[in-house]
Order: structure tokens, then C-alpha cells, then sequence
RNA sequence: CGGAAUGUAGCGCAGUUGGUAGCGCACUACGUUCGGGACGUAGGGGUCGGGCGUUCGAGUCGCCUCAUUCCGACCA
């Protein structure tokens, strides 16, 4: 490719609304154009990117037996409806009527087509287990989208759907497919990508992993223990604590005038907030109903479990005089009745903690929830936060990072297959529903992630494996004829020889040049000049400064076609 | 959906008390240049986000609306 016919400006400025490094390098350096909210076209830098990442993909779904399928876009409602999510989904799935008034709504997941496609096809217990998997359009009408490819409405997925015959089949697989991904990352150049456990949110199953690419611009929140394999996206991390066992005291009411927080009150009576006990209140969306929550004062609730736990949807609260809750000084004891309750495991063994009295101005000291409330089931719905205790190993070392996520994948169970009414005959003759799984990876985010990780202020550093060309040479003088002889030469050469090359054959200053192949990424550089061809070399160097010398120009073709295939066995793993 | 900000050429921006629309980059032509975004000369490119209003006259003032960005909320 000549970048003389490369369509895709290159800027200097980037568009002022990129708040992140691989947004604004990916838009300055020609890669894509943004069309509306969250819909980018791409040029061909960035589409030979994906392409990349799609061809990695589909050698390792390949490689686990999958089978490539495609599923339409637009898609009747009638199989939402089947599975109950033509409700339960909300704005984020498009909706519109076809011509003959149908209701009709955009893939933003393919269970339900999934499920369509292989039900009545797949009878026998014999034909499983299989997954088929499809590298499509996908259409989310998220309220925000942000920081380029990274969250968009319309996006290129790999999503794939297994089906099992026992649990056992599926979690097999699903070891398999998690081996996979971690391939697929590695391959594709991702050098800090970790599988974490995550909440199944309204996928439903309950097990899954999502596989973040740690990077500080991440949209999630990650706990990690340093000291064992624990990794869980903090929605989905258990909060582990230990509280100190006293003698137990007293209950006694206590004037605490206008200490409403538990900073407050912790300042107020001079004791630590580990030894409060907190009331966080919500309301539930359906009817507004109050629920409050305790925990340890130096905590707080991680509002994904607790909707997980009460399985519905809630909001923060806003208290009203009649509802009898006296806010600032909410306690367990002497609360209206239609209040839901919940005690977070952290206020389990909590002794003589200090609650509300529900009543403006006062507090129990010396409060012991079992003596003096009763015996109460505890729910962990506290957040995990740096230095917890780790789940898994029991050291108080977690730590908290960011990522994006790049992939999940989850354990369904028979949440589609079931609603959906999808049966094979099993050996013993008896109609089951099949036990699914599902698998994603969004490719465009990939591609921004990688660029996000790897990039210095010039440009992205594309690993070799899904660099848009591996080599580019760059024609320093268009009007010096030895120059131009040997660099035309090099190119086609070097396309000849199998190598991917980018060249640039402007009658452009040299500057303008190097600044042009840096936002494009290029692993390879190779810089044909009067000062090299006088010394009949040309001079080779690596986007990210590995390495650099001066190579003849006889021997160009098959040393540069060495470095890129030693490059590339980098990620042959 | 809440809070804040911004909409003027492809990109980045200026535009004063209301009086014919500007700058830099990019683009076209010619010339001089040529190893980290050169310079000169001459050009091309605008429904000033949209609507309504005030006014002799609105990019500028008022009201409405739309869009975008940031912070929250939400999120398979």
C-alpha cells in the first residue's frame, strides 16, 4: 500500500473531545472517523487491525472445536419474547417496526439466535456438546459512550454459545475457552490482560470471568490479591472482616447532638469507625419500598450485590418524614415495619458498636445485634477496598486496580434453553434441556485497549501480530533518483517476498514523514535516504526503539523479511 | 436521568459596546527548500448546531430546542 493513496488524514491537533491516549492517537493518526454518537468509520489502518484480531480469534474458536456461524442482525421480537428479555432488557436494545408493522429489534447478544439455531437441530444427546460462534455487528444503545472504540453503540464482537449435555461437559469446556482467551490476548500483542471473577448481571448463570486489560483509564474496578491467584471485578468481590471480640457491655442511649455521619459521630464520641455500625438506605424501584442496610462504619455497600442479594432493582434513597426513618441516626432497633432489613456480614461479631436510636440526636452505645436485636441472617453486600482481607488466602493485602474489559464468559446453565423450550433426547430416553455457556470479545475494543497500553507520545506501537502493515519503508526523497530506484525496488521486493509493507512514497519533508509513521505504528522501519544509498545501505529501526542498524541494500529483502518473522514467532505461542 | 461546560471551515481556536466572517494547521497552484510536522506568493473552502424572538441590522442579546464532552447514575 502507498500512502500516497491511503485515504485518512493525519493531524497534528487532536479533536478536542478525546479525553484518553489511544482515542485522540487513533483519531490523529487516520485510523477511524466518528460518524454519530458511538459510530466510527474505519479506515483501512484500523480495519486491517481488526481484521487481525478476527483472524487470532477465529484460530483459537477454531482450535476449540468451534464452529463459525453467522446470526442476523435484525431479528424479530418474537425470540425475545420467548426468553422474557424482550421485557427485561430495557433502552439499551433498539427497537423498531418493519414495514408490515412487526416488532423488531438489533442484535445486541445473539442467546436467543443462538438457542433458535440450534434447537430442533440438535436432537440427540450424541450431537453434543458443540459451540458455534459468529464475528458480527452488534448494536447497544448505551447512554454514555466514551473514549473512542472503547465503548461505542454499534461494535464488532466475537460472541460464541456452547451447549452441554451435564455440568460437567460445560465447565470442561469452559476451562477450555478461558485457556483460549488467554491465548487469544497474549497472541494479539495484550500484555496486561487478567481473568477475573464478575458478576453475571442480566446474562444470568452463575458463574463467569471477564478478562480485563489493567490499564488506569479502566471503566472497572479490580481487586487482586498479590499473594494468591484471587482476581474479581469489585462488583463481584467478596468482603472479608474480621471484627474484635470484647466483653460485652451495657446497652445504653447516648446524647449525640447533630452527629448525623459516621465521621460525625466517630469524631464526636472518640472512637474508631470500625466500631459504628452504619445505616445505608435504598429504595426499591418497583414501589419506592425502603431498604436499609448495616454495616461496619468504615465500609461501604456494594450496591451489585445487594441488588443481586435482593434480587431487584434499587436506588439511593430519598428519605421522607412519613416514612418514620429519622435520617442520621437510623439503628435496628424500633424501625418502622415495612422497612427491609439487611446486616452485612461485617457486622457479625461487632460488639458494643454504637447504632442509631432512631430518634433525632441520640444513639445506643454498647449495642450487641443479637442480645439486644435478635438473631439476624448476614448478607455480604460491603465493598472490597485496599488492603482487605483476600477471600481466598486470608492475608489482608488486596489491591484495587482498573481495566477495561476485553472478554467474558459465562456459565448460562439452562436459563435460554429452558425458556426457549429447546430438548434433546438423552440416553436414557428422557427429553432435557440442554446446559449452555457464552464467550465474547469486543474486537475494536481490543484494538483500542492495545493501543492504550502500547503507545509512546507519538503513536500507537503495534505489536507485529496486529499491525496494520509490518513494514513501512519511507522514501526520504521523492525527486533523488537512486533513492527512489531503491526504495520502489524495496517495496515491491519486499511485497514479493510475503511481507506486508506500507510505503511511503511522498514528496513529503522528511519530519512530516517520520511524524506520519509513527502515528501509524508500523513495527518496521525502513528510512531509504541520499546519506544511505551513498553508502549503499538503508537504515532499519523498530517502532519501539528495540533495535536499529544499517542494513545492505542487497541483503534488505532478506534480513528485513528475517527481523519480521522473528517478530512475529514472538506471539506464535 | 441529575450536575457542569461547549457548539464558528476537515482539525485546533479568535471574534470587543450588536454594524459585510477571521487566525493556525490541513487542502490547490507556482517557486525556494529537504533526516523529526519548512518558507514565500497566490487561491479554494462557512446554513456561525437548529428554531423563534428583540432590532434598521444578530456569530454577538432573550427564550426554546438539538448535539457533544466531562462528572455522576445506568450498563450483557
Amino acid at each position: 500500500m502507498k500512502v500516497s493513496k491511503l485515504l485518512g488524514e493525519r493531524f497534528k491537533e487532536a479533536p478536542k473531545d478525546c479525553s484518553i491516549a489511544s482515542h485522540a492517537l487513533m483519531m490523529r493518526g487516520g485510523y477511524m472517523k466518528y460518524l454519530s454518537n458511538g459510530s466510527y468509520s474505519l479506515f483501512m489502518p484500523a480495519k486491517r487491525i481488526t481484521r487481525k484480531i478476527e483472524n487470532i480469534i477465529r484460530e483459537e474458536m477454531d482450535r476449540i472445536d468451534g464452529q463459525e456461524v453467522l446470526m442476523p442482525v435484525v431479528m424479530p421480537s418474537s425470540i425475545w419474547e420467548e426468553s422474557g428479555r424482550y421485557t427485561s432488557i430495557g433502552s439499551e436494545m433498539a427497537r423498531f417496526k418493519d414495514r408490515s408493522g412487526n416488532n423488531m429489534v438489533l442484535g445486541m447478544t445473539h442467546e436467543e439466535a443462538a438457542v433458535h439455531l440450534a434447537r430442533d437441530t440438535a436432537k440427540s444427546y450424541a450431537d453434543f456438546p458443540f459451540m458455534i460462534y459468529q464475528i458480527q455487528t452488534k448494536f447497544r444503545d448505551e447512554p454514555r459512550c466514551r473514549g473512542g472504540l472503547i465503548r461505542v453503540r454499534e461494535f464488532t464482537m466475537k460472541d460464541a454459545y456452547s451447549f452441554h449435555t451435564s455440568q460437567e461437559d460445560l465447565e470442561q469446556y469452559y476451562d477450555l475457552c478461558y485457556k483460549a482467551y488467554e491465548r487469544i490476548f497474549a497472541r494479539a500483542g495484550a500484555k496486561n490482560v487478567i481473568g477475573v471473577k464478575s458478576d453475571s448481571g442480566m446474562m444470568g448463570g452463575k458463574i463467569s470471568h471477564e478478562f480485563m486489560l489493567l490499564t488506569e483509564i479502566g471503566e472497572d474496578t479490580l481487586a487482586i490479591c498479590p499473594e494468591c491467584d484471587y482476581k474479581a471485578n469489585m462488583e463481584a468481590a467478596d468482603c472479608v472482616v474480621e471484627n474484635v471480640q470484647e466483653e460485652l457491655a451495657e446497652l445504653t442511649k447516648v446524647h449525640t447532638p447533630n452527629a448525623k455521619t459516621i465521621e460525625d459521630l466517630a469524631k464526636f464520641l472518640s472512637i474508631d469507625d470500625k466500631k459504628l455500625c452504619k445505616a445505608v438506605v435504598y429504595q426499591k424501584n418497583k414501589d419506592d419500598a425502603y431498604v436499609i442496610v448495616f454495616v461496619r462504619g468504615d465500609l461501604e455497600v456494594n450496591e451489585t450485590k445487594l441488588r443481586n442479594y435482593l434480587k431487584e432493582e434499587i436506588h439511593p434513597a430519598f428519605i421522607t418524614e412519613e416514612s418514620g426513618i429519622v435520617e442520621g441516626f437510623i439503628g435496628p432497633m424500633n424501625l418502622p415495619k415495612n422497612v427491609t432489613v439487611v446486616f452485612d456480614a461485617s457486622t457479625k461479631g461487632l460488639t458494643n458498636t454504637v447504632c442509631g436510636a432512631n430518634e433525632v440526636d441520640y444513639h445506643y452505645a454498647g449495642f450487641n445485634i443479637e442480645r439486644d436485636y435478635g438473631k439476624v441472617d448476614y448478607v455480604d453486600v460491603a465493598k472490597i477496598y485496599e488492603g482487605a482481607i483476600c477471600p481466598k488466602c486470608g492475608k489482608p493485602v488486596i489491591t484495587i486496580s482498573r481495566g477495561i474489559e476485553v472478554g467474558n464468559i459465562f456459565q448460562l446453565g439452562t436459563k435460554y434453553t429452558e425458556s426457549m423450550d429447546m430438548t434433546y433426547l438423552d440416553a436414557d430416553g428422557v427429553a432435557k434441556h440442554p446446559i449452555m455457556g457464552c464467550y465474547g470479545i469486543g474486537v475494536g475494543r481490543l484494538a483500542a485497549s492495545i493501543c492504550q497500553e502500547s503507545h509512546d507520545k507519538f503513536g500507537p506501537i503495534w505489536p507485529m501480530s496486529i499491525a496494520p502493515w509490518q513494514v513501512e519503508v519511507c522514501n526520504l526523497r521523492r525527486d533523488d533518483d537512486k533513492v527512489n530506484a531503491t526504495a520502489d525496488k524495496l517495496y515491491e521486493d519486499l511485497t514479493k517476498a510475503g511481507v506486508e509493507v506500507l510505503y511511503d512514497d511522498r514528496d513529503i519533508r522528511p519530519g512530516a514523514m517520520f511524524a506520519d509513521a509513527d502515528l501509524l505504528g508500523v513495527p518496521v522501519r525502513v528510512v531509504v535516504s541520499p546519506k544511505t544509498c551513498d553508502r549503499n545501505v538503508v537504515e532499519v529501526s523498530f517502532r519501539d526503539k528495540s533495535f536499529k542498524a544499517d542494513i545492505a541494500i542487497d541483503a534488505a529483502v532478506e534480513e528485513i523479511t528475517k527481523l519480521v518473522k522473528a517478530e512475529l514467532a514472538k506471539y506464535d505461542i
